[in-house]
DNA sequence: ATGATTTCGTTTGCTACCAAACGGACTATA
DNA sequence: TATAGTCCGTTTGGTAGCAAACGAAATCAT
């Protein structure tokens, strides 16, 4: 997890030995250490980008860009569809719709045949707003995998798609 | 982005379809999409996993765990550079390790030579605990990759790795 | 029907995270 | 040695994120 594993300097294999030093006679699955850690670190560093560079200009979180891109694919949805497309809890859901509703770029209605539930839909404002946003943000996406070929993109995102399916498993 | 992407079900073309027609002649980068949206969702899940799962037992979040990770391969470490081997800004660091001094696994010196410096280490409370809860850590990496080959793991982390340089780079 | 249970979204209390402002401590230039 | 500028870690103010508690509304069981 320390950004000194991914540097390719000598101090990589001195932290690999300094680990195995701490660990004693415990076995150390390195492959694995390394995959999961730059999974972490490869997210941060690209949604940092993503909110400095394009998502800034527009008043945005990642949390909220998700969520007006999904309201765009989909449409108008109830909150817990929202919610477990964007992969957020509801508690979460509730702060980023009520952050996008004080921008302006959503509104709540309550659904008249179950007066629990809301559904949330997109504002001419927000529709701009997205539509604006994310041909520019595809563009940022292949920025941070330009060093990619298309067959690495490809493989990456499936090996990726393998660990989510792992981790989310129950 | 969304959770659709990754399912093998038709609804997949249907996303693409629905997002080209959004787009309208605008070209989609798709490849990139799914990469970086997969890179974001496997963080999120593999970090939600250890902190329910393993960190939980020891009252650790992810940050937590990090920064204890760090000063136990490198010994005490001045904030600053402890701030970016765990790659947080040193506003974040602060709040981590006050979280960390609370729970007793963290202690904190200034520096006499420069009054402005402050140095952390691990307590023996703090050894006790990262050494108790590596081997774990570890074992949950494994976890969270074990669909994948030795080879698919080294090739996921040097992708990522060219991801982490180009998204690092100012 | 009515009481108990379940199911909604919201609220609450907490940690995490960042950028920017801050104040104390060092340093360089005069 | 002043004093202006720089460099520390901390604080502040904001959003994000979760789990658990909550109140209102719907549904189930009797």
């Amino acid at each position: 997890m320390p950004a000194v594993l991914n540097r390719a300097d000598p101090r990589l294999l001195d932290a690999e030995r300094l680990i195995q030093q701490r660990l004693g006679d415990r076995r150390l699955d390195f492959d694995s250490m390394l995959a999961v850690s730059n999974i972490y670190r490869a997210a941060t560093a690209v949604r940092r980008r993503a909110e400095k560079g394009v998502l800034s200009e527009f008043g945005l979180s990642w949390g909220g860009f998700t969520t007006l891109w999904v309201l765009w694919v989909w449409g108008e949805m109830q909150t817990a569809d929202l919610a477990e497309e964007c992969d957020l809890s509801k508690g979460t859901l509730t702060g980023v719709v009520k952050t996008l509703e004080r921008r302006g770029f959503v509104k709540r209605s309550q659904v008249a045949s179950d007066r629990r539930r809301v559904t949330v839909a997109l504002t001419d404002a927000g529709i701009d707003t997205i539509e604006g946003l994310f041909p520019r943000f595809n563009l940022y996406e292949g920025e941070m995998v330009r060093e990619l070929s298309i067959t690495e993109k490809q493989t990456l995102a499936e090996l990726l798609r393998r660990v989510i399916v792992t981790a989310d498993a129950p």
